[in-house]
DNA sequence: CATTACTGCGAACACTGTACCCGAGTAGAG
DNA sequence: CTCTACTCGGGTACAGTGTTCGCAGTAATG
């Protein structure tokens, strides 16, 4: 069996012999991006990226063993997007915030992300990019290596999961077809009847008294909050250093 | 405009007239999760579930307007499965820890809800439980009504965000439908020549020297770190009480 | 210059979600 | 008790999906 070609980053971009190729892989993953974040992810059909690139639908399957392949590859290729993370500047503090806001700022330009990377670990070498430099803006701390992959896994964790809570709602909307006031006319009755069941006195203090959800930028705030505890957490458990 | 029942959770069950439906939205629920589990959310099709019901595929629509609001449903019923989440018991950090981890099984056994949360919020009413009782742990700390809610969205951020990267891994080992040892097999020599060129130095130092990847409970172990440091962030940061 | 190995792609297959329509059956009104 | 209005179940159909097959054409190799 062929198992060095089972790994999309294996295979070879342009064969040994017969005539060139008249498209790139990163061609067409540019043009599959282009399309998800113009139409959402459920507009992306292979049919579509065809017609996009002017091409026959089956020619594409010369490039990519599968649709997954496909998203594969449209996932690292976001991850280089701008042109790799910065290098590290010796305030980790700086540094991490950084990179989970640029990490945050991506899944916003691409919303598609979160419902692709919950079904396939990326392993592309822009990713891998990726990891290397939460790694290096974490290197000087003097942390154990198994302590600095949980920080990065749980920094990556926090802004991709923050970051879904956040696309949900703006996903519904687009989805609906709906304006987001229509929305959320649509639910208040519900919502009413909710505080006044009674059941839920917090919840309904939250209806009532927080600012914060009616702020423009309450999601922009939210982040920030819980991405300063997180960094307060690995404060207050630094190493001593020899 | 019949705006009341554009909202799932707001649809009555039985018309007022006619006959009596002879199947009901939760047998349905549960059949379409008792599928998601057992063969994973692509193998969950109306046609599937009106089958598994013994019924006609249309008839389904009887019940639900559309997939989506399957969907909805079916992350409401989760969210309610371990009869609601328990009473706070005055040690706030054992309380949202036990909620996290509660949070965290709940992903495990249906691996699906990842995917799924992604395009939509849920606004169900066990899911409106669930928040009401995180907000309840951390009701005695003092804290404003608005850090209350980052709290919570930063605690379930993690936790969505935690599970997503977990479960990454194992969805993409049942959808190739090799085993783990094979899939670990075929990306070895990938990584292999990843280390080799020398341009990641620290993930090479991952590679090599790191032990908690190869760990059984690797997943347990970095999960429970990340979460402490979490609670660490909160606790550096109570307010005063008067 | 024949051979070989590739490329592009139309057509087809087995699926999907769901709109439409029908006969059958039931509940409330008179 | 009859009538009528309405709901239920579900067969059929349609548009769209990912993917495979087979064939014609092309470029490099020996």
């Amino acid at each position: 069996m062929d198992d060095a070609h089972t790994v999309i980053w294996n295979r070879p971009e342009r064969a040994a012999k017969g005539p060139a190729p008249s498209r790139t892989r990163a061609e067409i993953t540019a043009a599959a991006i282009a399309i998800a974040d113009a139409e959402g992810i459920d507009a992306l059909s292979m049919r579509r990226v065809a017609k996009e690139l002017g091409t026959g639908t089956a020619s594409l399957y010369r490039y990519l063993a599968s649709k997954d392949d496909l998203l594969d590859l449209m996932l690292d290729a976001v991850a280089a997007e701008d042109g790799g993370p910065p290098a590290p500047t010796g305030d980790w503090r700086g540094d991490l915030r950084t990179l989970a806001y640029r990490s945050r700022a991506t899944i916003h330009r691409h919303p598609w992300m979160t419902s692709l990377a919950a079904g396939r670990p990326s392993l592309g070498p822009n990713s891998l990019d990726a990891t290397e430099h939460a790694l290096a803006a974490l290197d000087p701390l003097g942390f154990d290596i198994d302590v600095m992959i949980t920080v990065v896994d749980t920094l990556h964790a926090f802004v991709r999961g923050y970051a879904i809570g956040e696309l949900a709602q703006q996903e519904a909307v687009r989805r609906s077809g709906v304006g987001n006031q229509e929305w959320m006319d649509a639910h208040a009755p519900y919502l009413d009847k909710v505080v006044k069941a009674g059941r839920h006195p917090l919840l309904a203090r939250v209806i009532r008294d927080a600012e914060l959800p009616h702020a423009a930028d309450s999601a922009e705030r939210g982040f920030e909050l819980g991405l300063e505890r997180l960094l307060d957490g690995w404060e207050a458990n630094l190493p001593v250093r020899p």
